[in-house]
RNA sequence: GGCGCCAUCGUCUAAGGGUUAGGACGGAGCCCUCUCAAGGCUCUAAUAGGGGUUCGAAUCCCCUUGGCGCUACCA
């Protein structure tokens, strides 16, 4: 049975690297027909708040992918304390009653691995129970193998065989003094108990994983396969910080910049992974078909931004493919979503509705921009642009619009034929370029002077408006 | 400092011993055209450096350099 999970630390926003990582755990289940898993991993008492819970959901409920089990570490608190006892009855791990702090500065500046400390480690157990029974602090450690000479292996599915030695092992806390558990723990003791069988992650923790592999060891579990994901970093190689970079870290950020969750997926998708077929705009069904380990690569991507185009371009760039090629249909809940909250009415005729968004969708970029640039098709007042103004200044221009009004008023049929036909017959008769009523009739309608087909506009906006517009020149 | 990982156009990437080093975004131009997009075409731009191995290296090995990660009673 193939499981997964995304174990996100609820210590702020949604990052967009953790995002990536959700989504490649999803599509490596789906691809499999395995299960996905999400589990809270908010061991860090200290550091969580229900704000960033709140708003990993906001990120993970956008990305529309969804989960199937869903679990909370600070309810397997009692899971991660007898794993780390027995651990430590089993020899595996000791206590350390060393004061919080005390060892860090040697630690550090030694040029080595901390080994422990060796009065710590090589305490008898009848002297190490009677000082815990006694109420002293003390953090479990594990006890490292290092007289072996052994060295932890595994083969990483993108990284390829990983090997370290235990010498290069520190002896690192199982549970701290306050009795809550390491992240290193609790992290492997639910991952063993909820049988996740593979674990697919950042790269940052590469060299955590012969520290957990020990761990699996000592439980008696057998270590899940792992994957490491390339890290995501920022133009000048940084990893992405909110202090540093601001919101384009967060993947509500492109929520809020108009962004279709399936576009921004692909995007993230195309970051240290690729079909290797020259494909980039994909469906979210095209992309579980071929995804695999094999088109992940080894070397961390950077998302492009600036301080002036804080979006990457091609992120811009597939949303703005993938809203003008996917069903009007499928992208329309989103578009009456972005209006409603912009204000506007939403037009009764669904049908019409729909036609106006699929004229207008080709040269659109973000969802935002229904709301912007699209204004004239689901508003009565919108402003002129000055150089619509210049169109309608053409010489003859206005008189002529205003003709064009009185005769589609006078013909009871309206579609985009008919308006074609009866400008350029106006145009013919009065011997002026059809441009000039093209071009005008645009900047009468949307205050444009550019935007879709002139005809395609007729019918878009409606009889009515239209020529209440066209006589207003 | 120790240990580990990585290195192809500005960015995302393909090519896993033999290619004019391919595609995409971005930028520039042309075509199309009622405008602007879209679309089509063209151009722009890369194998970090040095040694090997080989008839032949972006590709395999070593060194250097650079970047990143871990080295917490953070995750």
């Amino acid at each position: 049975m193939l499981r997964v999970r995304f174990a996100p630390s609820p210590t702020g926003y949604l990052h967009i690297g953790s995002a990536r990582t959700f989504i490649f755990n999803w599509l490596y289940a789906r691809r499999n027909g395995g299960t996905m898993i999400l589990r809270l991993d908010d061991t860090d008492v200290e550091r969580n708040t229900q704000q960033s819970i709140d708003s990993i959901f906001d990120g993970l409920n956008w990305l529309d992918l969804g989960w199937d089990e869903f679990y909370r570490q600070s309810d397997r608190l009692e899971l991660h304390r007898a794993a780390a006892n027995r651990i430590l009855e089993k020899g595996y791990a000791y206590r350390d009653f060393t004061p919080a702090g005390t060892a860090t500065e040697e630690r550090v500046h030694d040029g080595g691995v901390f080994a422990g400390d060796p009065e710590q480690r090589a305490m008898s157990k009848e002297e190490s129970d009677r000082r815990a029974a006694a109420g002293e602090p003390f953090v479990i450690r594990f006890r490292v193998p290092r007289d072996t000479g052994r060295a932890i292996v595994f083969k990483d599915s993108v990284y390829g065989d990983q090997s370290k030695s235990c010498d290069d092992i520190e002896d690192f806390a199982l549970l701290r003094s306050n009795g809550m558990p390491t992240y290193h723990l609790a992290s492997c003791a639910d991952d063993a108990d909820l049988r996740i069988s593979h674990i697919i992650r950042g790269q940052d923790h590469l060299t955590n994983t012969f520290k957990h592999i020990l761990i699996f060891e000592a439980l008696g579990a057998a270590p899940p396969q792992f994957a490491h994901l390339p890290l995501l970093i920022a133009p000048d190689g940084a990893k992405l910080s909110k202090r540093k970079h601001g919101p384009v870290v967060s993947v509500t950020t492109y929520r809020d910049a108009g962004f279709l969750p399936h576009a921004y997926v692909n995007f993230l998708c195309l970051l240290g992974w690729s079909p290797k077929d020259n494909r980039e705009q994909l469906t979210r069904q095209e992309i579980v078909d071929i995804f695999s380990f094999e088109g992940i690569n080894r070397s961390n991507s950077v998302v492009n931004f600036t301080e002036e185009d804080p979006i990457d371009p091609k992120a811009l760039w597939l949303n703005s493919q993938h809203l003008r090629s996917l069903p009007v249909a499928e992208i329309m809940p989103a578009v009456e979503a972005v209006l409603t909250g912009a204000g506007y009415a939403i037009p009764e005729d669904k049908s019409h509705f729909a036609s106006i968004v699929d004229v207008i969708r080709a040269r659109y970029t973000t969802l935002l921009d229904f709301a912007g640039k699209g204004r004239p098709f689901f508003a009565d007042t919108f402003a002129i642009e000055p150089s619509a103004m210049e169109k309608l200044d053409a010489p003859n221009a206005r008189p002529l619009l205003r003709e064009l009004a009185a005769r589609l008023e006078a013909d009871p049929e309206f579609s985009e034929a008919t308006a074609e036909a009866h400008l350029r017959a106006l145009a013919t008769e009065k011997g002026v370029k059809a441009g000039v009523l093209i071009n005008g009739s645009r900047a009468a309608l949307t205050g444009q002077a550019v935007g879709p087909s002139a005809f395609a506009l007729f019918s878009a906006i409606g009889r009515d408006r239209v020529i209440a517009r066209l006589k207003a020149v």
